[in-house]
DNA sequence: CATAAAGTAAGCTGATTGACGAAGTCAGAT
DNA sequence: ATCTGACTTCGTCAATCAGCTTACTTTATG
């Protein structure tokens, strides 16, 4: 959370077109003065009003990136008023969990990594990058409404691993009546795999995998995936 | 959407720990060469490799904004590939209009723009800024499921716009019953308004007020807010 | 093999940043 | 009427950035 509050303020800092109002925003939301941040930054109080006022028109991400993390995390030390207000909605249980890497991962690496087997996928495909992965409860999925929105993160270059699995068919059928794909879909120990679920796969272009590990391995051994 | 996505891209580089690998991420994602990025930006190849590569350790968020805003147009102009697939849920039938100011803006301001009349809230809350909105549809947002947990953008420090308010019960009961209560509630041409709804708003500390405009006069009047 | 295309490396220059501190303004409390 | 605290403005300067050019690796591909 307080890594997508940090995200999400500076994304508006450096998109806004007065960066400097748009900082002091942020700073008056999280209610400090601005001694009080600089304080925090341990910088002269002059330097976050330039900032403000605009002098520095440019100013560095590293500069940004403290300001931001300097509220977030004295926010998150005071008991994340500001934080936890944000909160709001967020969570999604049938999400287990979500990621972003920070660079393109080959496919063909996530499947070693699981110690999958592929069910269909061409080997061109194979070799493209993604970018991310969720891993779904497939039950829950379909009865909590809303998960499939939010299940693409940011990109959907990107795996989706689909536990709870029984024969498959629903998972790619929802994969196929909505508007996004994932460049690959995984399922986590399946009790058997209806022959449509390739179909559907080859279809879409998707790659379709099977894995025997269990989710928290499978989480695991991504982890390390940057 | 793009400017969200603008926003989302701006604030990862910002925070990552290599801006360059991930600004080279977004390069491949979007499928363009250093090259061709460079063409977009009308600089030397070079340059954009030493982004990447780290040799500006904190490039200023001019640079940055020039980078994701060139990615962004160039898909955009062509047919948006990518912009599209990262649309995903984002629909919400239920949220008209949603903005966030890129400052704070007393409540009293929005009252007045609005031509409001105040049904709950004593005089010090109206003077606290708010920092963006949100009009709902209040029969859509009932029906539709998870409204409320979207309804609150990124501040709840902000107003929300009821429409569609019959006698305005279940639009307070809702913001009792929700964990993350906005500072200002505006019933949109309610065809009355029961007692119990300024007591619910004066428990919860919300401002409520009334007013006559239509949606769209609204979402005009508020426009160029900052 | 030759050659293109993509990317990396290094050195250079003028423009800006990041920081300070001193000297302001301004609004509200005493 | 002056004092205090919060904020602003500005001159200064070393450090760093943004950009160029040119030369060098890779990695396909005819």
């Amino acid at each position: 959370m307080q890594e997508q509050l940090t995200r999400r303020m500076a994304g508006e800092i450096v998109v806004s077109e007065r960066p400097g109002e748009t900082l002091r925003k942020w700073r008056e939301i999280f209610q400090l003065s601005q001694k009080e941040l600089a304080t925090l930054l341990e910088v002269n109080p002059s330097v976050v009003c330039d900032f403000e006022k605009g002098r520095r028109a440019s100013p560095g991400i590293v500069t940004v990136r403290k300001f931001v993390e300097a509220m977030v995390d004295y926010d998150s030390s005071h008991g994340g008023k500001v934080i936890n207000t944000m909160a709001g909605t967020r969570t999604n249980e049938a999400i287990v969990d979500i990621r972003e890497f920070t660079s393109g991962i080959a496919i063909e690496t996530v499947i070693e990594k699981i110690e999958g087997e592929v069910l269909a996928g061409s080997k061109e495909i194979i070799e493209r990058p993604i970018y991310g992965y969720t891993m779904v409860d497939s039950l829950k999925a379909i009865t909590t409404f809303n998960a499939f929105g939010e299940m693409y993160g940011w990109s959907n270059e990107r795996a989706v691993f689909f536990s709870g699995v029984h024969y498959g068919r629903s998972p790619m059928i929802a994969v196929r009546a909505h508007p996004v794909k994932p460049r690959m879909a995984v399922y986590v120990k399946p009790k058997a795999v209806d022959p449509l679920a390739p179909k559907l796969a080859d279809m879409e272009k998707v790659v379709l995998v099977k894995t025997d590990l269990d989710e928290s391995t499978i989480v695991e051994r991504l982890r390390y995936l940057r």
